[in-house]
DNA sequence: ATAGATTCGGATAATTTTATCTTTTATATG
DNA sequence: CATATAAAAGATAAAATTATCCGAATCTAT
């Protein structure tokens, strides 16, 4: 469904959006700690996530990654997921066609379509407020 | 969504089946001019299939691929799904977690398994019969 | 039998995705 | 200013996926 990027990409903003609500930056090293991914791979989708505005990076000492707490109810999983894997799991084809639409369709366009618009709209209407509170309380896990 | 591999394996599948409700063989020549498919990686993909007793073939001329008109309605989508790029589909975690379940679920489980479900009875309720009416019909395309 | 057509099976190659290593740049602090 | 710490950036490597090549096996028709 999403690459192993986008992957890492999604857990990582989420336990540095999660830090971010007790005010504390995280560095690289705490967070493929707590979301068991490899260090120099995760660095990388930090630095997209960084471009792309969603997550804030610091360097220095006492420097790492953060996420202003009022920017938590207004990002998106689909942010994270279009900035990561582009928006080829919203527009593209299930069988890959190039050129499938409703005037063009493949076999399966009509039954994929209904699937990735509930796709579409959980990804964006689900904010990392909203997955950050059950990871505090404790009812979900960012690892195994 | 589907591998490259699975998207060519529902193509092929279907093009056969539509020319097996004509009881007509077609070579992996043929198959591969109507889906645009390469072809040495889709002969491998239809030796799956055919191991998987999806499909049948016969060597030598006059040999190719078909299915028996009576399985198109028999046959589901999720069995082609299933034989090629396994259950991950079905049954991964959206975020990659070894162990994501009820008990302890990723940030995304809840959301996940509404989307996955809705997935699942797609692929095990569409038959190859249902979708390859329209492509008899000319509604829909293999190819753009 | 033989020739031609066709799938099968194993080895190899190209491409993409995933992952690592090394050097550079920025920041805080003593 | 020097030092320690942390992210950024660029080069490289490993692994997985996608794709090709070629000889062998098999079937049909002549």
């Amino acid at each position: 469904m999403f690459s192993k990027t986008c992957e890492y990409g999604i857990k990582a903003t989420l336990y540095i959006a999660l830090q971010s609500m007790n005010g504390k930056r995280v560095s690289l090293k705490n967070i493929v700690e707590e979301i068991n991914s490899p260090e120099a791979f995760t660095a990388k989708i930090l630095q997209q996530l960084t471009k792309s505005k969603i997550i804030t990076s610091n360097r220095g000492s006492l420097g790492g990654f953060s996420i202003p707490p009022s920017d938590l109810k207004i990002i998106k999983l689909s942010q994270i997921v279009k900035t990561i894997d582009g928006n080829d799991i919203y527009t593209g084809c299930g069988l890959g066609m190039k050129a499938c639409n409703a005037d063009h369709p493949c076999p399966m366009h009509d039954k994929f379509v209904d699937i990735r618009n509930e796709l579409k709209s959980m990804l964006e209407t689900t904010s990392l407020f909203e997955l950050v509170h059950n990871l505090k309380e404790g009812f979900t896990f960012l690892k195994s």
